[in-house]
DNA sequence: ACACGTAATGTTTTCGTAAACACGATGTAG
DNA sequence: CTACATCGTGTTTACGAAAACATTACGTGT
C-alpha cells in the first residue's frame, strides 16, 4: 500500500480510500491511484483490514454430509447468496451429528473469525450448551424451530400433508410411512404432518418405519412392507428411500403404481427419470439459502430484526407413481 | 490477550506461547495462563494472527455446481482433510464455467486470503489468463492435466476403458456413448478411452451423443439410441444420464438389459437401486480430496514438491443393467 | 571460580490497513 | 469582507498477535 500510495504521489490513506471506493477521493487522483494499483499488483490484505475494522466478511456454514443433495443444494444457495452480499463462506463439514462434532465447527469457525453462522440439517442439538457467544449472529436451516435461534426452512408439514392428501383422494385406505432418523427435526416433523393428515382424515395410522435418508434403508424398508397386504400407499420422507421402496417393490413384483402406490420428498433432479416417475414434493433451495443470508446479514448490520421465522412453501409434484388403489 | 496476561501475572509474550502450544513455558505458569484465558472467555484474534504470520490457516474450494454428486462428495472429502490438517475451507462456488466466473471467484479469494486454492472441474480454462500470482499454491481437481498445477484426478480413461470392454466381453458389436459437454475435461477423457477401446477391439465406432451430465439429457440420448437397431450397448459418461436412458429405454419399451445394456459412471449411492441395478464405475471421492490437501500443503509448506499428479484408480461395479447382447 | 549453554520469561518491533483527527484550499452566506 | 461549512488530502494512531531480540537465573564442564 505504501509503494502503491508512493508511486501515485499521495498519501496511503488515499489509496485506501480508493480501495474502499469511498467517494471523497478527486477523480483524477483516483485513477491515478488505481493505475499504480494495477500497475503494482497491489492486492488488499485482508487479515490487516480485518484487524482494523473488526469485520470478516465472511459468514460461516455447518453443515452435515454434503454429499446429501439437499445439504449441498442449501449450501450451494448460502453460498451464491453471500457472494452477492460481498461475503465469502468458511464451510465446516462435519461427519457426526454429535454436540461434540458441532460444539468442535463452532469452535473452529469462531477461531477463523466469522461474522455470522448458518447451521444447516442441525439434529436434537441442546443448543444452549453450545457455548456461541452471545454475540455472534446464528441462523439454522432445516433444524430445531424450538430454539432462540432465527430460522429458515421449509414448511415440512405443508408438504407431508399434501402428498398424505394426494394418496388418500386417490382412494387409498390409509398411507404408510417411511420417515428419516429419529433424531432429525425434518423428519420428524413429516412424520407428524403424515399422522395429523391420516387422523383428520379417518385413516388407520400405521406404524412408520425409519430409514437413515439412503437409498439403502429405503430399500429394506420396502421389502418390509411389500409383504404387508394393505400398504397400497407409501410415502417416504425423501426420494432417495422412495427410490429404494420402488426397487424392493420391482424385486417382489408388485407393480407401482398398479399395486402399490409410492411418493417421496424433495424432487431431486432425478426423480422424473425413477421407473415410474416419481411423485413427491419440490423444495426450492435457492430460497432458503438466500433467506438464510438475509436473515443473518439483518443479525450482522444490526438492523431491526426482521421475522424470526421463515417458512418456505414447498409444492406437490404428481407424476406416474401414485394412482388409484387397486380394486380387489 | 493483555487482560490475559495481566490476571495471569505474565506478560503478553507468553500468553501467546501457551496459546501457540510452545514448549518452553513452565508447567505451572502454563496452568496459570490457560486458567486465566479460561476465565476471561479469551479468545485468539485470527486476523491479528493471520496479519503478522502472513498464514491463514485457510483453504479456498473453487467448485462448479455443488448440486451435482461428484462435486459436493469431492467438496465434502477437501473439507474433511482439511480440517483434519488445522485448515478451514473457504468456499466460492461458481455459477458458470465462464473464464470471468472462475477468474472472479480467485480474485475473491485472494482477497479473503486463503494459503492455497482446489479447483474443483474446471472446464476449459485458459489457465494462464487467471491471474494469480505465481507464488499461490494450486490444485486442480478433476481437471486439465496439461497445465502447469499439480491435479488430483480419477484415472477416467482406465476407468471408461473397463466399461467398454465389460461391454464387449458381453458380445456386443459395439458399444455408443453419451458423453459430457464438450468443455469437460472428464468427460473428454472418457470419449476418448471409449473411441481407443473400441478401435483396439476392431469394433465399429459409432457418432457420439452429448449430454449435459443431467438426467434430462440422458434421456433425452436415449430416445434417439431406442431407435437405433444396432445400438444394443450404452455407456453414459455418468449415472445422471444413465438413469435418464434408462427411463428412454422403458418408454420406448426396450428391456434393460435383455434387449439393450446401460452402464454409467460414477458410482452414485442410489445406482444400486435404479431398475435395474446400474453396472457402473466406482470412485473414491474421499481419496481424491485427501490427495488435494495434502498436495496442496506440500505447496504451501514448501516442502519437496510430490507426485506432480496422482491418478486415483476407479474401478468396475458390474450389476445388473448388463448382459450379453439378444441373440437375433 | 570462570566461561558458557540453556530454560523461562520479558521488551520492543512489526505486520497492513482504516479510523480519528488535522489541515489547507475553495466556496458561500450574512 | 469576514465567518464558517465543505472538499480533498495528509498525519497519527490503534487493531491483536507473534517474531526478534534481550534478560535473568541456573546449571555444567574445565
Amino acid at each position: 500500500m505504501a509503494e502503491v500510495a508512493a508511486k501515485a504521489g499521495v498519501s496511503s490513506q488515499t489509496v485506501s480510500r480508493v480501495a474502499n471506493n469511498h467517494d471523497n477521493v478527486d477523480e483524477t487522483t483516483r485513477a491515478k491511484v488505481l493505475a499504480a494499483m494495477q500497475e503494482l499488483g497491489y492486492r488488499p490484505n485482508a487479515a490487516a483490514r480485518a484487524l482494523v475494522t473488526g469485520r470478516f466478511g465472511a459468514i460461516g456454514v455447518v453443515s452435515f454430509d454434503v454429499g446429501a443433495h439437499g445439504n449441498a443444494r442449501t449450501l450451494g444457495a448460502v453460498a451464491d447468496a453471500a457472494r452477492e452480499a460481498g461475503f465469502s463462506i468458511n464451510f465446516m463439514g462435519i461427519r457426526a451429528q454429535t454436540e461434540a462434532a458441532v460444539r468442535q465447527a463452532f469452535r473452529h469457525l469462531m477461531l477463523q473469525s466469522v461474522d455470522g453462522i448458518v447451521l444447516v440439517e442441525s439434529q436434537m442439538l441442546d443448543t444452549p450448551s453450545l457455548h456461541l457467544p452471545p454475540t455472534m449472529p446464528v441462523v439454522v436451516a432445516d433444524g430445531d424451530t424450538g430454539h432462540a435461534y432465527p430460522n429458515v426452512d421449509f414448511d415440512q408439514a405443508r408438504g407431508a400433508q399434501s402428498v398424505v392428501a394426494h394418496l388418500l383422494d386417490l382412494g387409498h385406505r390409509t398411507v404408510y410411512h417411511v420417515s428419516g432418523p429419529h433424531d432429525s427435526f425434518a423428519a420428524r416433523r413429516r412424520a407428524e404432518a403424515w399422522e395429523r393428515t391420516l387422523v383428520a382424515a379417518g385413516a388407520p395410522v400405521r406404524p412408520v418405519l425409519y430409514g437413515d435418508w439412503t437409498a439403502e434403508s429405503g430399500y429394506l424398508a420396502g421389502r418390509t412392507l411389500a409383504q404387508v397386504r394393505d400398504a397400497t400407499a407409501i410415502f417416504a420422507a425423501n426420494d432417495q428411500m422412495a427410490l429404494g421402496v420402488l426397487r424392493a417393490m420391482h424385486e417382489a413384483g408388485r407393480s407401482v403404481p398398479g399395486d402399490v402406490s409410492v411418493a417421496g420428498f424433495d424432487d431431486v433432479p432425478e426423480a422424473p427419470f425413477f421407473e415410474p416417475p416419481l411423485t413427491t414434493v419440490h423444495q426450492d433451495f435457492d430460497v432458503v439459502g438466500r433467506h438464510c443470508v438475509t436473515l443473518l446479514l439483518e443479525q450482522i448490520e444490526r438492523r431491526s430484526n426482521g421475522p424470526r421465522r421463515l417458512a418456505v412453501e414447498p409444492t406437490l409434484v404428481v407424476r406416474a407413481s401414485t394412482a388409484p388403489p387397486p380394486a380387489h
